[in-house]
This record gives structure tokens, C-alpha cells and sequence, in this order.
RNA sequence: GGGUCAGUAGCUCAGCUGGAUAGAGCAACGCCCUUCUAAGGCGUGGGUCGGGGGUUCGAAUCCCUCCUGGCUCACCA
């Protein structure tokens, strides 16, 4: 495709001589104001004129090819560029010709590698809201990722490892008879959990024994592993349920416990670095000097902690996935946990390359109006039965609006789902969220049913008119009222936005970029009548119609939101 | 108390490395279905961008300070 920004930057260097002048260019705030804008008064400052006079002058010297730049203004020293809308168009349909369903995607991957760490429920205890994010976020960062071209490695990073297993051994061996395990596997292990945690609370000898337990599992003991073997075993079947719903995948299953014998090496290196350091009978890194609290390696019962594991496996992904960058996506209650891992990884004498790209991606909170989830509580929403809820509130829409619906239960599955992730990728990550039923549910405005919607009636006059024009035969000039000329310089954005959404780790920037999209389309749709008498504004029109299409398709996949043909 | 993140319309939030009159959705009100799906479109009202200083030609955006709230500060993960 044509970059407009690059070709004016290049003529107002030659102008000019600034080098960087790309930098200063912008994309002005109101439409009216051109498409790319070079705000002059910085100039001004350095060359001691008037914004205004610089701007004029630069127009005079700059010579572009009218068929790329229509129009240049001088407005309040500003010099605003006109993108030809005949050419952006010619740009942009090509494009879409050639590359079709990878339209939008990119080469700056390639060759690179990049871990992502998702998910990550702790084993036997319920899949709740709480880890939706996590599971959402990493799981659309790895599609955006692969779709630039990068060879991305999704681990579900499995809590199956902790004094809580300790716990819940200890549990199991006095009432594990009373509680009918196989039935419903994590709803029964919750309520020895629960249990034994009140037990914990009266009598500290039983939080000892518990620890003891997790000790011997470490350790290899046959009784604790053949138990803790059978939990993950019937808790991973539980988890997949909710993966499959939501289409969410993961290269490797290494959890904490994967690392349970990887961890000695961690120990031996920091020792050897000699920070390693004896502190109330445990072992820690000092984290005075960067201002942190010390990180503790080993508990005084000589145990290992979470940061263990995670330097562990830091040292096992440079060493399996030779990363070029690993993100960690979980929510910001560990922002000061990663940021003394990644400090100390800096100890485990790995290449800068590795310990540089250590990249944690923090998420808000979810938390219920009640206040805040809690298992040992026991005031949780399950996102299973959340994710059953709005497939059930969609079949109820359906049944209202479109009785003769074919495929009505996946169409309800798709929009559904769809409407709980978008939900939960539209704004930045860093935001709190109150669950609220009739929130996460909505369908109507800024949702995900909203852009299915759209996607649903490009479909379907793309079915009525049955074959796709050539490119080649396109008369450009019929594309030049405003809808038509907005809708397209917004599709032209797209892997410009996929760009940025990876470089800041927002899927919220594709989720936006959408809605726009859809609203375009929409006023577009509504003002103008696609199919019509006039076949060659019929041919243009139709094609906008079927860049909108994959755009929406393509931008959605990456989110996990499958798009229903109808709806 | 230290660290850190957030505070923009009644509510939920956008606002790119400082730039031209601060934008959406929801809610409210008023229009638009014999016309490609009304889960839609068009319009109206609604704002001392938490307060106060500072830097700058220019600040919602950067710096300082205060206020409010979240998270966190070694044997949970």
C-alpha cells in the first residue's frame, strides 16, 4: 500500500533537511483539516519566523504528485495534506484484492520469537471471572502477535503447585471419603479447601501440617504426588470446557510444578552470585538499592517460593524458546512480585537480550459490587456459568428478532461469548471492573453484537450480489461522497493499528478501532443504497462493502470473537 | 507510613511521543422500518478534564504539590 505519511515526510525533508520531520507530522483531530498535518511552530522557534510564513514558505518549495496529494492548506500554521481519495482507494482495494483474509497482517516478526504467559488458574479450585481477563487478553495478544508475523509460544502457566495443594492434601486425607470427587471435581475439592482453611485459622498445627505436606510433595512423596497428580488431572478436564467456549489455546501446560525440579539450579546460581542471603532463617535477594522489598528464594522450612518458580521458568524459556521478548499477563495485585523477579533474573547470568524483554502486562480487577472474590469465601460468579448466561440471553434475542434463524445455537454461542469478550477488551487493561450482570451482557451499543451486526450485513448483500468486481474494473471516482471516503481511510489504518495494539499490549486499540469501523459502515449503509441500479456504482460500493467485511472478520478473529454469517 | 496505578458528561470510558472548537456508548428526550436485517440510523440536551501551582507559543496530556480511591510492602500465589 501507498504510505502518504512516508511520501511527505520524504518531500519535506528535501525542504526542509529535517531528517526526523515524520516525527512532527500528525493526524489532525477533525476531518475537514486534511488527513496529515505539519504543525509549524516548532519551526518557528529554531528559524525565527512566524508559524504561519513557515508553513506558506514550505507549500511553495514542496512539490508533490497531485494523483497522491490533492490538497495542501495553510491554516493557523498548520500546512494540513489532502490525501487523493482516488488513489488512497486504489491503494487500498488492491491490497485487499491480493491479500484478502491477511490483509492487515505483517513481516516485523518475523524470525522472533515471544512467550506469552495467560491464564494460569490454580488447579482445583473454580475457573471464576476473575480469570477471564487473563485468559482474554493473552489469548488476543497471541493471535495479534502471530498475525505480525512473530512466533509466539502461549503458556498456560497452571497454579498447581503451593502450600495450597498442601492444604488440600491435608483436607482430602481427613474427609476426602465424604465428598464425592468425581462427580464435580472442583465444586467438591473447593469444599475441602474452604474446609480445611477454617481448620487452618483455629489451629495452627494443622497450618504446619499442611505445609509439611507441600514440603513432602516437593520431595517426591508417592501418597502427596499420586493425590496432587489426580487433582490437576480431573481440574484440567474442568478448565478445557471453558477454553473450548471460549476458542482459546495454549502451546504448553507447564505450570509451577514443571519446574519443581529446575529450581535447585536457580538456588546454586544466585548463591554462587553471592547476593543470596540468610534473612529470619530464610533465604533472599536484598532489593534495597532498586528500592524494593527483598525477594524471597527459600522459606526457613527450606521450601520454594512463587518467585522460585518464576526464575526457574525465566531461565527455562531463554534457554527452550530463546524469546525475544516474554509477556507476563496477569493483574496488577503483582506488579511489585514481577518487578523483583525480573530484577533478580538479572543474577542468573542469562543474556541481556533475555532479562531486557522480561515484559509484565498488568490488568485491572474485577470485582463484584459485594466487593471483592474470594474461593475460601465463597462469593464468586463462575465464568462458566456467565459464558451459559449470555448464551442463553442471545437465543432469547434471537427467538425475538429472528425466529427462522438457522444454526440458532451456534449463532447464540458466537454472539454471546462474543458480547463477554469484547466487553472485556474495550477498554485499557489497567481499568477496575465492577461485574455487573446487565453490563457485561449488553448487546446494544459498543458491544460485540454490535460490530456482528455490521459484519452480518456486509455478509448478506455480499451473498445477494453473489460475484465480487475486479479491482481492475472499479471506477474510483464513484467513491467520493463523505461516508464512503471516511469508511475508507479508516479501513487503510488497520495494520497500523494492529502495530500500535502490540506494541502497547492494548487489545483495546483493535476493539475501538472496530466500533469505528462499524459506525462508518453503518452511516455509510444508511446513506447510500449499495445494491442498485447503476452497476458501476453498485461494483464500487459493493467492494468497499467487502473490504469492510474482512477488516471486521480479521479484526475480530484476533480479539477471539467468531462472527456469525447471520444473526 | 513507603511504593505504585487511577481520577475526563448523570454512568462506563476514548483522547497517539504536549497541538487547531475535549469525543463515544449507556441513560434522558425527539424523529426514521411497504426500501440491502431497527441488535440499526439521525438529532437535542449535558463538561471549572479531582484542586492548586509550574514549564511552554500552546497542557486533559509533561513536572511539583495536595485531595480521593484501588493495589502492594518476605515465609499465599
Amino acid at each position: 500500500m501507498i504510505n502518504f505519511k512516508s511520501i511527505i515526510a520524504e518531500e519535506l525533508t528535501k525542504v526542509t533537511n529535517i531528517t526526523n520531520i515524520e516525527e512532527y507530522i500528525e493526524i489532525p483531530t477533525n476531518k475537514e483539516m486534511g488527513d496529515y498535518s505539519l504543525p509549524c511552530f516548532k519551526l518557528a522557534k529554531e528559524l525565527k519566523k512566524a508559524p504561519q510564513a513557515i508553513a506558506s514558505e514550505i507549500k511553495e518549495k514542496l512539490n508533490i504528485d497531485k494523483e497522491l496529494i490533492s490538497k495542501i492548506d495553510v491554516v493557523n500554521g498548520y500546512l494540513n495534506f489532502y490525501v487523493n481519495t482516488v488513489a488512497i482507494t486504489k491503494s487500498v482495494f488492491e491490497e485487499i484484492e491480493i491479500k484478502k483474509e491477511q490483509y492487515g497482517s505483517d513481516e516485523i516478526g518475523k524470525g522472533k520469537n515471544i512467550v506469552i504467559d495467560y491464564s494460569s488458574p490454580n488447579i482445583a479450585k473454580p475457573f471464576h471471572i476473575g480469570h477471564l481477563r487473563s485468559t482474554v487478553i493473552g489469548s488476543a495478544l497471541y493471535k495479534i502477535y502471530k498475525f505480525l508475523g512473530y512466533n509466539v509460544i502461549g503458556i498456560n502457566h497452571l497454579g498447581d503447585y503451593g502450600t495450597q495443594f498442601g492444604k488440600l492434601i491435608e483436607g482430602y486425607k481427613r474427609w476426602g471419603n465424604e465428598y464425592n470427587i468425581n462427580e464435580n471435581p472442583i465444586d467438591e475439592l473447593t469444599k475441602i479447601y474452604v474446609r480445611i482453611n477454617d481448620l487452618c485459622k483455629e489451629d495452627e498445627n494443622v497450618l504446619e501440617e499442611c505445609r509439611n505436606n507441600f514440603k513432602k510433595l516437593e520431595d517426591g512423596d508417592q501418597y502427596c504426588t499420586e493425590i496432587w497428580e489426580r487433582f490437576r488431572e480431573l481440574s484440567l478436564k474442568e478448565f478445557q470446557r471453558i477454553y473450548d467456549l471460549l476458542d482459546v489455546h495454549f502451546d504448553s501446560l507447564n505450570g509451577e510444578a514443571f519446574y519443581s525440579d529446575k529450581m535447585d539450579e536457580i538456588v546454586d546460581i544466585l548463591d554462587k552470585s553471592g547476593k543470596l542471603v540468610e534473612s529470619e532463617g530464610a533465604k533472599v535477594i536484598n532489593l534495597d538499592e532498586k528500592n524494593m522489598p527483598p525477594c524471597l528464594i527459600k522459606k526457613s522450612n527450606d521450601s520454594t517460593t512463587y518467585a522460585t518458580r518464576d526464575l526457574a521458568a525465566i531461565l527455562y524459556r531463554a534457554r527452550t524458546y530463546d524469546f525475544d521478548k516474554a509477556l507476563y499477563v496477569t493483574s496488577y495485585e503483582q506488579i511489585l512480585h514481577f518487578k523483583q523477579v525480573f530484577e533478580v533474573a538479572k543474577l542468573l547470568g542469562i543474556d541481556e537480550k533475555y532479562t531486557d524483554n522480561l515484559i509484565h502486562v498488568p490488568f485491572g480487577m474485577v470485582q463484584l459490587k459485594t466487593g471483592k472474590m474470594s474461593t475460601r469465601e465463597g462469593n464468586i460468579v463462575k465464568l462458566e456459568d456467565l459464558l451459559n448466561e449470555a448464551i442463553d440471553r442471545a437465543r432469547k434475542i434471537i427467538e425475538e428478532k429472528n425466529p427462522n434463524l438457522e444454526n440458532k445455537e451456534e449463532v447464540a454461542k458466537n454472539v454471546g461469548i462474543g458480547a463477554v469478550i469484547f466487553n472485556d477488551l474495550y477498554n485499557s487493561r489497567i481499568k477496575d471492573e465492577i461485574f455487573d450482570w446487565d453490563i457485561m451482557l449488553n448487546f446494544n451499543g459498543e458491544t460485540g453484537p454490535y460490530i456482528q451486526y455490521m459484519f452480518v450485513r456486509t455478509k448478506s448483500i455480499l451473498e445477494k450480489v453473489e460475484k465480487l468486481p475486479l479491482v481492475s474494473e472499479i471506477d474510483f471516482n464513484l467513491l467520493k461522497d463523505k461516508h464512503s471516503v471516511e469508511l475508507i481511510s479508516e479501513i487503510y489504518k488497520f495494520n497500523e493499528v494492529l502495530k500500535q495494539s502490540a506494541e502497547k499490549n492494548e487489545p483495546y486499540i483493535i476493539s475501538r478501532y472496530l466500533i469505528n469501523i462499524s459506525q462508518l459502515f453503518s452511516s455509510f449503509y444508511n446513506e447510500n443504497k449499495i445494491i442498485c441500479e447503476d452497476e458501476k456504482l453498485q461494483n464500487a460500493r459493493i467492494y468497499l462493502t467487502y473490504c469492510t467485511n474482512i477488516v471486521l472478520k480479521t479484526g475480530a478473529n484476533l480479539l477471539g470473537i467468531k462472527m456469525p454469517n447471520k444473526m
